[in-house]
This record gives C-alpha cells, structure tokens and sequence, in this order.
RNA sequence: GCCGCGGUGGCGGAAUUGGUAGACGCGCAGGACUCAAAAUCCUGUAUGGGCAACCAUGUGAGGGUUCGAUUCCCUCCCGCGGCACCA
C-alpha cells in the first residue's frame, strides 16, 4: 500500500477538530442546509458496517453544499434508550448508564475515525435527564391536549420480552424486535390518539419528496376507507336487545361499515365478529349453547392463529334475522371469525356475489348468492373483439365466479342500470345509512413496564379532580367500543392523573436493585416505594407515581428539533433556532423505520406544530432510505453465523477512505448489496493510484503539466457531481476511477520515468480533482492538496463550476449501423450533418462490406448518437 | 392473494425522452519487472465457430411495435420487499 493510512487519516482528524471544521453555526447568511442521519442505537456489539452505509453518503452530500456555500448543520446522537441494554443490565446487573456510556463512548470513537463531518457539539442522547425533560415536556403536552389518555384495552404482549408492544411492532403474530410469539393480553396503557392526525397524516404525504415507495407504504399503513355505516333492524331481544353495538347503544341494530353501499340488495345475511357477539352476550343476550362456544373459543385464540389456518372459514348461526334496509328482506346473522372486532364495527353486511370473502363463507354453509353488480356489457366486448379468452378475469376482475369490480346494477329495485359508483352514494341516502370513514391505524399504545425508559411524568392522586376536564378519546378511536371490555374512565374511583410541573421535571429515573420486569406487567420501578409514593402537585396530599415508561419511539420522535439547540435547558429549543434550522432538508435511514419512527415523528412534530411548537408542518422535506449490507455470502450479516464485518479492522487495515469509498461503490444505494473485501482492496488500490500520480505530478517539472487535459476531466467530475444529487454514488465513484485511467495510462518500465505516458494535468484541474474527491476520500484528498503545495484545506474551496462548453467534446465515436447491427465507428463532430456522416459511413470498408450489392433504401440520422443504413 | 421493485458475463454491477449492451471494480489467464516473492504495471476475458480479420448468437421465456428494443406493449416464469380475512 502506497500511502500510511493510518497516519495521515488520524492527522486530518485532528485538523478538522482543532479547526472546528464542521460546526455549524447558528444563522449567517449562508443558505442552511440541514443533513440527517437516524441517529444509531450504541449497542454492545459496536458500530455495523451498515451504519456507515447511510452516514457516508450524507456525509457526501453535506460536505458538498458545505463546498457550494451552504451553512450545513449534520449532527449526530444517540437514542440510547431501550431493551438490549436493559436486557444486558439485567444479565451483568449493571446499570443501564453506565453501559450506555461505554456504549456510545465506543460509537463516538469509531464514527470519529471514519471522518464523518458531524457537528459533534450538538450531540444529543436520549437518555440524558436534560433531553428526556424536553420528552417528558411533550409528553404532558399530549396529555394535556386530551390526546394522552390511560385505557384498559388488549395489548399485544411479547412473552419473551415481558413488554407491551404497539401494533406497528407486532408482526406476523411476532413481536418485531425478539421474534418471540405475542399474546393478547387486557392492560392498562396510555395511548396517545395519533388516529386524529390520520387524515392529515396521509394528506400531506404529497407535500413532501420521499421515494413512492416510502409513500405507498405509510398510505398503507394508515390505511383509509371510505364508505358507510348502515343500521340493520333486529327484533329487540326478550332478554334485553342489542345494545351498544357500533358505539351506539341502540337497542334491536347491528351497524356495519362497508365501502360498497351500492352491493347492500346483495347482502343475504350479516357477520358479526367474535368481540361483538360477546358483548351482546355481556349484555344478556340469550345465546345458543353452540355460538356461546363459538365465541368463547375464538376469543382465546390467539390473532395468529385466526389467520394462519388461511382460507378455511368457520361460524355459526347466531339464530338473530335481520332487515335488509334496502329491500325488507329478513337474512340471518352469523358469527364468524372472519370479521375482525377491531376494524370497522366489528360487523359487516355479507355480500356473497360481490365480496370473495363472503362468497366463500356463503359457499360453505350454502347461504343465497345474489347477484347485484353485473361488469359493463362494453367491457366484455372489447375483450371478446380482441379475443382474449380470459378477459374477463384480468381486466373486470371476475374472481372465483364472485365479481368485485364496479359495473351496472341489477336486482337492485329502482337502481337498476345505474353505474355502481354512482349508485352508491344515492342508496346511503335512501336507507338512511351514514357516511363514514375507517383506518387501519389505531392509536399509540404508548406505555412500556420496563426500566429504561423515559418515565412518564404523572401522579396519581385520589383527591384531585381531573384536570383535563375530557380525556377525549372516544372519538379517535371508535372500534374500540367493539372490545370486550373497555372500561369508561368514570367508571374509575374519583381521583386523577395530576401533570408533575415543568419546573419539576425532568422525573429522573431513581435507581433500582433490579431491572427484571415482572411476569404480572408490572415495572420494577414500581418496586421502589419511595419513588413511587409522592406528593400531589395540586393539593399537597399524598400521591403515587405513573411507573410505565415510555416506548423507545419516544425520544426519536423529536431529536432533529434537539439539534437545532441542542444545549437550550429554557426550552427544548429556541424559536429562532427552530425557525433558521427546519425543516430537514434531507433525512436519510434504513427502510424498516417508514411505518414506524417515520409515521410516529411526523405525526409528534404535527401536534408540536399545532400546539405553536414549531413552525413547519412536515419535519422532513427529502427522504431517501438506503438498502442493508449483507454478508459475503448474500446474506444477512449476524453474531450468530459469525459473517459480521468489524469496521475497526478494515479502518485499521485499509483506511476510513478505503471504507468510505468501497461502501458508496459497492452498489446501488437503496439495494441490498453483499460485501466483498476483494471489492474494497480494489478500492484501496485506486486510491493508491491517486496517491502516486499527484506524488509523479509534484515530482515533474512545470513544463510538464498541461491545460490540454483540462476537457478530458472535465465531464467525469461533471458526473461526480451530479450523480451526487440523484444519489448515484456507485457510478460516482467509477467515474473517478475512469478518470483516473485515463491520466495514468503508463508504459512498462517503471524504473524509467521519462517513459510513462502520463497526462500531467494543470494545477487548476488537480486543484479542481481533489475538491471533489474530498467528500469521498476527504483525509487522501487533503494529504494530496497539502502535496502540491496548497495552502489550507479541501474543506474550504469552492466546487467547482463546469465549464459547458469542455463538457461538449470536439469529436466523438458514434456508432454506424446497417439494418441496425452495429458495423463500424466514426469519429466526428457531433454537430456534423448527416451528408458529412454519410460520408465518413460510407467511407469505412467494414460498412462498404455491408452495402455491396444492395440499395439503400433510408439513412436515420441522430447526431452523436447513431447512423443506420437500412439496405434491401 | 394484493401492492411495489427487480431478473444483464464467473461475481458486484453500468447503460433506459429507444440509438455501438457489458462502463467501473472483483475474479481469472498470459506477460513485464524480480534470484524469487509481494507490490506495481501491461494485455486479454459474454457465448459459439475460426490461426486471424471476421461471422453468428446474446440482457428470465415467448410474442409484438420499430430503421433500431435491456429500455415500449401483451402473455408467462422466477426472485426480493411490504401488506395480509381491514369489509
């Protein structure tokens, strides 16, 4: 290796620091940019070679506009809070501090070595007392906005980490972070009713620049329908009737939600779920021996279950009939698993011929098909005219003999013939149904019962009376109604959750013998009495404790705003500062985190932004996700396989410039590409390359080095830069590499200078070449800068301008082809004319070959690009 | 099942308002330098045929549009990611 790597990266280190290179001042007149990384979790093991992947490439663009002029905030943190160190604390029995302070100590250094251009004076941790004030500050702005309430619901409960999780982190039935099985489990548990903001939420995804793919997701995730609830008449029950479904305790309805109003002459029987069927038996419906079965079973399945058994449906009669309002029709009312309580009314109406769900439960128990919705006759025949046999079923969307698409009515009374979309909405009117509109988002099952976590800033105190006069809830959140048992908060004893005072927190974390949590839910903070038992801010009386904690997502919910004033202890950061520094102009992170962090901090800064927090309505204006490093072998790199790359060696061994490079060239940024250390030693050899040419350029005499080259850099830092901005550093990085081919190309004898056919370019091109190595290789590119004997550092130049008119070669090779196989190439202008570019074609024995004998029958001409002769 | 993305040499991957397919890197082969090795440099490297110039084929499969298709259209196969009975 030709340069010390070792040497020369630590001594650029110790520049930038000492020069205080990359802090970023607040305010000026520069532009601002604001580059951001998600900050890591410090876990035990060490930075992953991953890390590196999202933080070079920032790393690439800040150091960019910081050359373009720009005021470039690019901080970096910690989100330190959660269940590896708690676990490992529990293992040691350590505190969770002090490991978290290794923890990041070890991360510090080793971003440090990769030279990284971070502000490192505004580095924030989230378990920090003077940070998680500021959570706790908004968590009781939540709380007092009603948007923070406590609620008995079923909770998904991971058995292995003895933690309640929120639906985004249950997955298949398995909790997100162990893959350990989830149970249901009825808990008391703050929410926070981020189902308010789902509208805006999903509205303002077209204000903002994420990849689509990012906005399907987040789409999907929350999930809107819009259709109607529709009451259907049942007989008032002896026993009491049907109270309370749907919300509405209105005694003989069962209201469902459907999207497709306009299919209701089609609905032959109704569905409830499981949940609802149990409430009407808790409120004394006299079920069969046989549905009381039914539901009971069902209900102590777990969620997995009721889905793993796949297409398989069961039910039973419930023995109920109802009225279909739209024609009077009396069809029976199933139970079924199928329907789920917690979407919707936990109800629907059954349309058989129309819904292929329905269709197969109908198909099953032999319940009335009836066909409302026939695809429109011109349909079918233009697929018929252009003979695709099996038209129908990709284009109308003819499912297993039940048709889901939009199309004509029929059997539909006094809407027959009408188009079904327009149908629709005229028959919510008619019987009297109401709009209505769902998401699959629920609200944020906010509480954790674990030790390390922020704790959430409340007391309980008997004697109080709220001092949030609604705890607003049910609104947000009406499929609620439909759990079993979702107790009111007036049913409660009096008493109520009094706010610790600003001025009070942060609520510091006391310390404990034992981290375990226990096996009833409860936090072991719960354990430590005289934490627990307090004084009630109001009256003065004894009070207790909240011991949840918050879940991680708290603390990376808002620590972009931290940056901007990251020392701030008035507020969690100053108006101005909020005002100059936001919104981020680029945030860059793994793919995992669109229906999680993304979803959860857009909507944490949306509330802020209501409340007169902050001033932006989105937090993030770009957003890029980049793809996991996988193992040599094509697969995910573990502890377990033992396939993990340790970054410290390659930074040892290679240089953070090596591994800088390797990792933007090793393939497209958002996919997943393999690791090959082949691959970063034939990086580590280009950049020798650079070193020893710029090392031959200083040896060389003046009268060597020519302007003449300057056009031939030219456009290869042309597509540097821009491949920059559409986030092309692969082909980046190969340009430079060809570049460098190109001003190298040598003859054999190394122990005769003179005989290298090298191309020395001018002290403006070189100049030019290593200010846009430098967000690459930033410590090579200032070695080389000092080398040729320039004063300061990279970091200071301009980027360059590109001079349009070297970008426009003389001359190029164009391709001649004839009957559109390529024959020969030409070199001429690319403005010449076709007569001109006839001429040298024609000229050229390959082509000459090609067109013996035959006639020309058409020349297309594009120039610079390509000329075919077409013969016959 | 639905939605999204993708399928190109031995490998990672370039090239799409349609214009010389395989840039750049890895690997491999041969050569130079060396007592030798390492390092470095040079040459070659899609496939088949040929000593060669060259010819033919070739971007998952099959069809189509076009002077010309990796790129556009249709049908199908495979892989990855997300959602998954959300009415």
């Amino acid at each position: 290796m030709a340069y010390n790597h070792q040497e020369i990266e630590k001594k650029w280190q110790e520049r930038w620091e000492r020069g205080g290179v990359f802090h970023a001042p607040d305010f000026g007149d520069k532009p601002k940019f604001y580059c951001l990384i998600e900050f890591p979790y410090p876990s035990g093991a060490g930075l992953h070679i991953g890390h590196p992947r999202s933080y070079t490439a920032l790393d690439v663009v800040s150091r960019k506009r910081r050359h373009q002029g720009y005021n470039v905030l690019y901080p970096i943190g910690w989100d330190a809070f959660g269940l590896p160190t708690e676990n490992y604390a529990i293992k040691t029995g350590r505190k969770p501090q002090d490991i978290t302070r290794e923890n990041t100590d070890t991360f510090r250094r080793q971003l440090k070595s990769l030279g990284l251009s971070f502000d490192w004076s505004r580095e924030v941790n989230t378990t920090d007392p003077e940070y998680y004030k500021w959570t706790q500050w908004m968590f009781l702005e939540f709380f007092k906005a009603g948007l923070a309430y406590k609620t008995k619901q079923p909770i998904n409960w991971c058995l292995s980490c003895k933690i309640g999780l929120a639906n985004e982190e249950v997955v298949n039935g398995k909790c997100e972070r162990c893959g350990g099985d989830t149970q249901k489990r009825d808990k008391e548990q703050w929410m926070i009713a981020i189902t308010k903001y789902a509208d805006r939420l999903l509205e303002d995804l077209d204000t903002v620049d994420y990849m689509e793919k990012i906005k399907v997701q987040q789409r999907n995730w929350i999930g809107k329908s819009e259709g109607a609830e529709i009451d259907f008449q049942v007989p008032p029950l002896p026993e009491g009737g049907l109270g309370g479904v749907g919300g509405r305790p209105q005694s003989g309805v069962v209201t469902v939600f459907t999207t497709r109003p306009d299919t209701i002459f089609g609905a032959t029987f109704l569905v409830v779920s499981p949940e609802v069927a149990q409430k009407w038996i808790d409120v004394g419906w006299n079920a069969s021996e046989q549905v009381r079965e039914y539901v009971a079973v069902s209900l102590k399945r777990e969620e997995i279950d009721r889905t793993a058994e796949g297409k398989e449906k069961t039910g039973v009669d419930t023995g109920v009939v109802a009225i279909n309002p739209a024609n009077g029709k009396e069809i029976p009312v199933w139970v079924a698993d199928y329907v789920l309580g917690g979407y919707g009314t936990g109800s629907i109406m059954a349309v058989p011929a129309h819904d292929e769900r329905d269709f197969e439960f109908a198909k099953k128990f032999e319940l009335a098909v009836v066909t409302v919705i026939q695809p429109e006759p011109l349909q079918v025949m233009i697929h018929q005219d252009i003979g695709i046999s099996n038209a129908m079923q990709s284009d109308v969307r003819i499912v297993s003999d039940c048709f889901v698409g939009d199309g004509l009515m029929v059997n539909s009374g006094e809407f027959n013939g009408m188009k079904s979309e327009e149908a629709k909405w005229e028959i919510v009117e008619k019987v009297g149904a109401r709009r209505s509109v769902k998401y699959k988002l629920r609200d944020w099952v906010f509480s954790r019962q674990r030790y390390w976590g922020e704790p959430i800033p409340l007391v309980w105190c008997d004697n109080c009376p709220p001092v949030i006069a609604s705890e607003a809830k049910q609104s947000s959140d009406e499929m609620i109604a439909s759990s079993p048992s979702a107790p009111r908060n007036d049913e409660r004893k009096k008493g109520s959750w009094i706010p610790v005072p600003v001025e009070q927190l942060p609520v510091v974390l006391p310390d404990v013998d034992k981290y375990e949590p226990t096996d009833t839910g409860e936090s072991p903070l719960a354990a430590i009495t005289d934490w627990v038992n307090t004084t009630c801010p109001t009256c003065g009386g004894p009070a207790k404790r909240e011991t949840d904690t918050m879940p991680n997502w708290a603390g990376s919910s808002w620590y972009f705003l931290r940056y901007v004033d990251a020392h701030n202890n008035q507020a969690f950061a100053s108006t101005e500062a909020l005002k100059y520094w936001m919104p981020v102009d680029l945030y860059n992170g793994g793919m995992e985190h669109t229906t999680l962090h993304l979803l959860y901090s857009r909507f944490w800064h949306k509330f802020l932004f209501d409340r007169g927090h902050v001033f932006e309505p989105e937090p993030y204006k770009r957003r890029h996700s980049h793809g996991l490093i996988l193992a040599q072998d094509g697969t995910k790199m573990s502890k377990s396989k033992g396939n993990v790359v340790n970054p410290d060696e390659i930074v040892r061994d290679y240089g953070a410039d090596s591994l800088r490079m390797y990792i933007l060239f090793m393939g497209p940024f958002e996919e997943p590409v393999p690791w090959s250390l082949n691959g970063l030693i034939g990086v580590r050899r280009f950049l020798d390359k650079v070193e020893r040419y710029v090392q031959r350029w200083v040896d060389r005499q003046e009268s060597d080095k020519s302007e003449e080259y300057d056009g031939l850099v030219e456009p290869y830092l042309y597509k540097v830069s821009n491949d920059i901005e559409s986030f092309k550093f692969n082909t980046a990085v190969s340009s430079f590499m060809s570049l460098f081919k190109e001003l190298t190309a040598e003859v054999v004898d190394r122990n005769e200078p003179s005989n290298f056919i090298e191309r020395y370019v001018s002290q403006v091109t070189l100049k030019k070449i290593l200010t846009v190595l430098g967000p690459f290789a930033p410590h090579l590119a200032n070695e080389c800068w000092e080398k040729i004997g320039e004063n300061g550092i990279v970091e200071e130049q301009a980027w360059p301008e590109f001079d349009a008119s070297l970008l426009v070669q003389d001359e190029v090779e164009m391709g001649v082809q004839v009957n559109g196989k390529a024959r020969a190439t030409i070199r001429l202008s690319p403005m010449a004319d076709e007569a001109t570019a006839k001429k040298l074609a024609t000229a050229d024995a390959k082509v000459q070959k090609h067109l013996e004998g035959k006639e020309i029958v058409k020349i297309i001409y594009v120039p610079g690009r390509i000329l075919n002769i077409v013969v016959k």
